[in-house]
DNA sequence: GTCGATGCAAAGGCTTTGCACAGCC
DNA sequence: GGCTGTGCAAAGCCTTTGCATCGAC
């Protein structure tokens, strides 16, 4: 079999301090996700796809399991981009400033990132006595080209 | 005040624009919006019993509608908290820049604003070329309770 | 009167769950 | 070997849709 990965070793330390166990498809799930690095959203239904064609035998039910328990541990985190329905990505520190700019008409996403944003969320956040995990902006926009079609295509509303 | 019927002519012009029609549905969802405030996140099936209270007779089918109307009209929009499912709330100039402070664990949910979120965002669009509609910070931490909690118990099943 | 909107209920996605078996510790 | 995790399929939400009727314009 292939060696683990150092991400094997974490993530088996972690599952048995719950009490849990690390079976060859939570550690696939975690896998790919490091895999395909930081910025990428992943929804259950790609997850499963791309761990088949990965040639790992894992059931839809497992990796929706699989996300779960991996965000409850923090290593995976969801997303917040309705229009386009749940997705999750790798847990960072980094991503604790982590932003999206969302075209809301094609879907077409960007990301950026911003201390100052962070800094906002901290200070809301230190402000009601909570302690901050994660600062996410989503910015709602139209990308240049539906920009254009909606300026073409609308009568002005006031 | 709000006359109701400032809001039933702003409806109906804008509909009118789109060659569809106002009625008593369309202008009761929005008329509960506006009465309950901006800051109110409501689900579908929120908006359909408090329009049944207030003795309205819409069906759930016509909420869901309506509610996908009066987004892709800009007078609603529909917020992105994964805990807590859809949902929606009046649209404003105001909330443009319009934030969130969500515990993660509870589900409690403060909201703030703050001046320097919107700039960031605006500026990530300008640079992009982004036409900006909205920026939301979502903020994913602990309340002062939860915070202490976990402090306690470390950890625990859920 | 026309054509869009509504209500109802059925269908549709996506996600979770019950159960027996498999496999990690 | 015990007990957790998995796979499968069925059940569960939430949301959308087809169709006959209703009602805004």
């Amino acid at each position: 079999m292939v060696a683990p990965s150092s991400a094997g070793e974490g993530l088996r330390s972690s599952l048995h301090h719950r009490g849990q166990r690390l079976t060859p498809q939570r550690q696939r799930v975690l896998e790919l996700f490091q895999r395909t690095g930081e910025g990428t959203h992943l929804s259950a239904e790609q997850v499963h796809q791309r761990l088949l064609r990965d040639r790992a035998r894992v059931s839809l039910a497992t990796v929706y399991r699989t996300l779960r328990l991996l965000s409850s541990m923090g290593l995976l985190q969801e997303l917040e981009l309705p229009e386009g329905g749940r997705r999750f990505e790798l847990a960072s520190d980094a991503h604790r400033d982590h932003h999206h700019l969302l075209c809301i008409r094609c879907g077409r996403t960007e990301e950026f990132e911003s201390p100052s944003v962070l800094e906002a969320g901290q200070q809301a956040a230190d402000g009601r006595g909570f302690r901050l995990l994660e600062c996410v902006l989503n910015v709602r926009a139209l990308c240049p080209r539906c920009a254009a079609d909606e300026a073409l295509h609308l009568e002005g509303p006031e």
